[in-house]
DNA sequence: AGTCAAACCTGGGCGC
DNA sequence: TGCGCCCAGGTTTGAC
């Protein structure tokens, strides 16, 4: 789903389409979705786009700023005349041209482009809040430092191995619901945990305090790996991800584990293995991890 | 601090 | 065919 990969996808291309444009009006479909007063956003332009963890802030330049989380299915699409026409992915094998019924929130923007806010199960939400009250909202004030990501433009906040290292020795939990704690580490989530996981040979359900020096080492470098792979693959779209365009990424057909329950593992050739850990859906091999 | 569960949603996939 | 049920997952909240 939507981890650090992705939206770090979404980032870069609204930093190079939205940002200069001027919003000139906003039409709130689904209320539930937005919060805040939408005439605090118009007639100002967007001078940065941000990323914090899984989450987005589109900055103004009259000091309000939108905070930004798209959860599981949401979409962030910038459409100008050159791509207005494209049918975009929805979920799985649904597509469909925009502005459509998932469509929530419309972002009219000067010389005639929109950015569309899509949200299929409509978990995600946007927060029209003053630029210098955004640590205010829960989600930013609690975010862990940054799990870091190979060439992206992450800067600050981020994670050293050092900080992994005592973070792991220090916790009494589980590994992987450890990993998918936003509080802890910013940034990881259910798919690439899971390929780090099997990657750096680790049992996904082994006490954190149990792993030894190396394989802390080792799964720092797995997760690095997985990311930087999403990365280059422009992300996941197993289910609804697209980039800032409305195009698909390619990291679901190079999935290690993820979702192959009963596949064979490509190491060893025996069945992957699907259990539920912290409440989410756990694949591994139980031959390879240990 | 940890652990767990429910809630937020919808459409796909399943069993019957 | 169709109904009912479960599932997917990133937070968020609340309970123990």
């Amino acid at each position: 789903m939507p981890e650090l990969p992705e939206v770090e996808t979404i980032k870069l291309g609204l930093k190079q389409y939205l940002v200069g444009h001027v919003i000139e009006k906003v039409d709130v479909k689904l209320q539930r979705i937005v919060q805040g007063n939408t005439e605090d956003i118009i007639h100002t332009r967007v001078v940065d786009v941000r990323r914090f963890g899984k989450g987005l802030v589109i900055d103004l330049q009259n000091g309000y700023s939108l905070g930004i989380h798209i959860k599981l299915t949401g979409q962030l699409i910038y459409v100008d005349k050159k791509n207005s026409t494209k049918p975009i992915k929805v979920i799985r094998n649904t597509f469909s041209t925009l502005p459509n019924k998932w469509t929530h929130v419309i972002f009219y923007l000067d010389k005639g482009a929109v950015l569309y806010y899509n949200d299929f199960r409509q978990f995600g939400w946007i927060k029209i809040i003053k630029t210098d009250e955004l640590q205010k909202l829960v989600f930013f004030k609690e975010l862990g430092p940054e799990f870091p990501l190979k060439n992206s433009t992450q800067t600050q906040n981020v994670l050293t191995f050092d900080d992994f290292q005592n973070i792991v020795k220090n916790s009494k939990t589980v590994i992987k619901p450890l990993l998918l704690d936003q509080k802890k580490i910013s940034g990881l989530g259910n798919i690439y945990i899971n390929d780090g996981l099997f990657l750096a040979k680790i049992d996904p359900r082994r006490k954190a305090n149990t792993l030894t020096q190396e394989e802390i080492k080792t799964l720092f470098e797995s997760l690095e790996t997985v990311l930087g792979k999403g990365l280059t693959y422009g992300g996941a779209s197993e289910l609804s991800f697209v980039n800032a365009l409305g195009e698909e990424g390619h990291y679901q057909d190079h999935m290690l584990v993820y979702g192959k329950a009963g596949s064979p593992c490509p190491t060893c050739g025996k069945p992957i293995d699907k259990i539920m850990l912290g409440g989410r859906g756990t694949y591994f091999c139980p031959n390879c991890q240990k």
